[in-house]
RNA sequence: UGGGGAAUCGUCUAAUGGUAGGACAGCGGCCUUUGGAGCCGUAUAUCCAGGUUCGAAUCCUGGUUCCCCAGCCA
C-alpha cells in the first residue's frame, strides 16, 4: 500500500530539524533501538522501532540495534534471537550495527574507576534494605551512607575485589556520589554496579559485577555516537543522571528525548503482564495470535506494512494516550485489501441443491483473485449441483433490510449463477437442513442478459469439491477497553474474554487452497482476512482470522434490536 | 512549597501570535458481481479563571486534573 501523504510532523522531528539547522551534530542523525532481551517484543516496541529506524531513514542517518543486556538474571539468548527476527520481519535493517551493552563492560569498568579516582563514586557496604531506608522518601531527603567517605584507595581496592569475585552477591555495590537530598530520587547516590554471580548469555562467567541501566545506557549511546537517545516518558527523571555521567566522564554527549509509550484499548502491554499470560497458560505462548507481541501479530496474519502504517498514524507526542484498537484494524484492512487474494470459504455451511442443474455436471467459474490488483489474475472455481452457502446468508422470514437469500428470492452466487430459493427443507426439530433452489442458465458468470438485478451476492462452494479446514476465530483478549479496570481484589485476568478464541473444526474452503503455505494471507470473501497457521499440515489446513471485514449489515442488525 | 512531565473533537494528532486542520470512530448518502473496497457529505475540541494584544490553543499570572519516580529491574 502506498501512502502518498507526507509523514506527519512531531516534536522529535522538530528537534532534529532545528539541530540540523544549527549544526549541533554536524547534520548527523544516529538513533538506536535498545531492547532488553528479557521477553518478546510487542506492538509498543514496534512503535519505538518504527520511530527510531524511521527517523534514521528520513534523515539519512543510522539506527543501531543494541541489546541492553546488563541483567543476566533475566536475559536469555532465546529473547535475543526472537528480537532480531521480529525487527527484521517488521522491515528494518541494522546492517552490521548489532551491538550489546555487554560489548562495553570493559570500558564501563574503566570509567567507573575514573569516577572513583575523581571522587565521584564509592563502594557501599550497606545492604539493599539499608540503602532503601537511607534513600528517604518522595517527600523526605535521604541520609548519606556511613561508607560514603571511604578513601579513594579503599574504594579502588574494594571495587577491584568486587570484580575479582571475592564477595558474595549483595555485599557491596558501587554508588555514584551525587546528592542524597535531591528531590530527584535518581540522584540520591544511585547504584552503578552490583555483584551478580550469574552466567551472562554473552559474556558467560567473565564478569560477576554488572552495571545498572542508568550507568550503562548513556555511555553506550556515547560510545556508538548516538545523537538522539529516544526513550519513553518514565525515563524523563533519569535524564539528569544520564547527563551527569556523560558530563563527569567528559565524553561525547548524545541527547535523550522522551515520548509517550503506546497504549491500546483491549490490550495489556507490560512485559510483566504478558509474561504472566504466557507462564500461566492463559494464552498459548508468546506467539499466540491474541497476543500483542510481534510474533503473535505475525502469526495472526498482520502484515508488517500495516504495523508500520499504524505506527505512523498514531503519531509521537508526550501525552499519555490510548489508541483505539479500531485504528489498528483500519490499518490492517487497508493493507490486506490491497494485497490479500480473495477466496471463498464457508464457516457455517448450509447445503443448497440446485434442482434444475444436471446431476453430474461440473463447470468452472472464473473468479477474480483481487479486484484491487488486476495483476493477481483469476482462478477456476468448480461449480456443481450441490453447493454450500453460509447459513447466515439465508433467512426464512427476512428482516426488512436483509437482501440475501430467502424463500422465493433470487440472489447471485458470485462468479457463477443467479439462483432462486424454492423450498426450505427442515428436520424433525424444525431446523433448516437444506435449501432447494433453481438456477438461471443464462446468468453464468454472474450477470443476466436481460439486465435484471439482484440485491444480494453470496459466496459459495461446490460441496463435492470443497476442502475441510480448521478455522480459528479470534477476538479481543479482554472484554474491557482498559483491562486494568477491575473490581476490588481482582486483577486484569478477571477481564479476559472467554470467547477470544472460537475454533471451527469443520469449515469448508475452496480447493485452490490445497497446499497453502503457512503465513500466506487471504480474504475469505464477505467474511474476514485469514492467515494460514503454522499448525497446518498437508492434510489439515488451519486458518487464523486476522481481522473481520467491516460489516455494515451487523450494524443494521444491532440497530434493529 | 519533594522532584519530573502532560492537558486541543469520542480517540489519536497538527497548528509556536493571524481562518482550530487531518486521521480513526460516529452519522447520512452515492456506487458496488464482497452489505468489502472506493467516493461524497456531516456533527463534535483548545482544562478553568484572569491578564497582555487589533488578534491567544500559542505569551503572562493564578488555579484544577491526570501520569511518572522511593529496584542492587530496564
Amino acid at each position: 500500500m502506498t501512502n502518498d501523504q507526507t509523514p506527519p510532523p512531531n516534536f522529535i522531528k522538530k528537534i532534529i530539524e532545528d539541530d540540523i539547522e544549527s549544526g549541533k551534530y554536524n547534520g548527523r542523525v544516529h538513533t538506536r533501538f535498545p531492547p532488553e532481551p528479557n521477553g518478546y517484543l510487542h506492538i509498543g516496541h514496534a512503535k519505538s522501532i518504527c520511530l527510531n529506524f524511521g527517523l534514521a531513514n528520513e534523515f539519512n542517518g543510522f539506527c543501531n540495534l543494541r541489546f541492553d543486556d546488563t541483567n543476566p538474571i533475566k536475559e536469555e539468548q532465546e529473547y535475543i534471537d526472537s528480537i532480531k527476527t521480529d525487527v527484521r520481519w517488521l522491515g528494518f535493517d541494522w546492517d552490521d550495527r548489532e551491538f550489546y551493552a555487554s560489548d562495553y563492560f570493559g570500558q564501563l569498568y574503566e570509567w567507573a574507576i575514573k569516577l572513583i579516582k575523581d571522587g565521584h563514586a564509592y563502594v557501599d557496604s550497606l545492604s539493599a534494605d539499608e540503602i532503601r531506608a537511607y534513600r528517604g522518601t518522595l517527600t523526605e531527603s535521604g541520609r548519606e551512607s556511613p561508607y560514603r567517605d571511604r578513601s579513594i584507595e579503599e574504594n579502588l581496592d574494594l571495587f577491584e575485589r568486587m570484580k575479582k569475585g571475592e564477595f558474595e552477591d549483595g555485599t557491596y555495590v558501587l554508588r555514584a556520589k551525587i546528592d542524597m537530598a535531591s528531590g530527584n530520587l535518581n540522584l540520591r547516590d544511585p547504584v552503578l554496579y552490583r555483584i551478580l554471580h550469574a552466567e551472562h548469555p554473552r559474556t558467560g562467567d567473565e564478569w560477576c559485577i554488572y552495571p545498572m541501566y542508568d550507568y550503562a545506557h548513556g555511555q553506550s549511546d556515547s560510545i556508538e555516537g548516538i545523537t538522539y537517545s529516544i526513550c519513553t516518558l518514565e525515563f524523563e527523571d533519569h535524564r539528569p543522571l544520564y547527563n551527569w555521567f556523560l558530563d563527569e566522564l567528559d565524553i561525547y554527549h548524545p541527547q535523550q528525548i522522551e515520548f509517550a509509550r503506546l497504549n491500546l484499548t483491549y490490550t495489556v502491554m507490560s512485559k510483566r503482564k504478558l509474561l504472566r499470560l504466557v507462564k500461566n497458560n492463559l494464552v498459548n505462548g508468546w506467539d499466540d495470535p491474541r497476543m500483542p507481541t510481534i510474533s503473535g501479530m505475525r502469526r495472526r496474519g498482520y502484515p508488517p506494512a500495516a504495523i508500520r502504517d499504524f505506527a505512523e498514524r498514531i503519531g509521537v507526542a508526550k501525552n499519555d494516550s490510548t489508541i483505539d484498537f479500531a485504528l489498528l484494524e483500519y490499518c490492517l484492512r487497508q493493507e490486506l485489501n490491497q494485497s490479500a487474494a480473495r477466496v471463498m470459504a464457508i464457516l457455517d455451511p448450509l447445503k443448497v441443491v440446485i434442482t434444475n442443474y444436471p446431476d453430474d455436471k461440473v463447470e468452472y467459474a472464473e473468479a477474480v483473485n483481487n479486484q484491487e490488483d488486476p495483476a493477481a489474475g483469476t482462478r477456476q472455481v468448480p461449480f456443481s449441483k450441490v453447493v454450500y452457502i453460509e447459513r447466515e446468508d439465508f433467512q426464512e422470514i427476512p428482516h426488512k433490510k436483509f437482501f440475501r437469500l430467502a424463500p422465493g428470492r433470487e440472489v447471485r452466487l458470485m462468479h457463477a449463477y443467479y439462483i432462486t430459493c424454492t423450498d426450505v427443507i427442515k428436520d424433525e426439530n424444525g431446523d433448516i437442513v437444506e435449501l432447494h433452489c433453481t438456477y438461471d442458465p443464462e446468468t453464468w458468470g454472474g450477470d443476466s442478459p436481460d439486465g435484471r438485478r439482484v440485491k444480494g451476492t453470496l459466496h459459495w462452494l461446490s460441496a463435492a469439491h470443497a476442502l475441510s479446514a480448521e478455522v480459528r476465530l479470534y477476538d479481543h483478549l479482554f472484554t474491557k477497553e482498559n483491562p486494568d479496570d477491575v473490581g476490588e481484589g481482582e486483577d486484569f485476568t478477571a477481564n479476559m474474554n472467554p470467547d477470544s478464541l472460537q475454533v471451527i473444526a469443520q469449515a469448508k474452503v475452496e480447493p485452490s487452497l490445497a497446499g497453502a503455505e503457512p503465513g500466506s494471507r487471504y480474504q475469505f470473501l464477505r467474511t474476514a482476512y485469514f492467515c494460514v497457521d503454522p499448525d497446518t499440515t498437508p492434510d489439515h489446513l488451519v486458518f487464523n482470522r486476522t481481522v473481520t471485514l467491516r460489516d455494515t449489515w451487523a450494524k443494521v442488525q444491532q440497530k434493529s434490536n
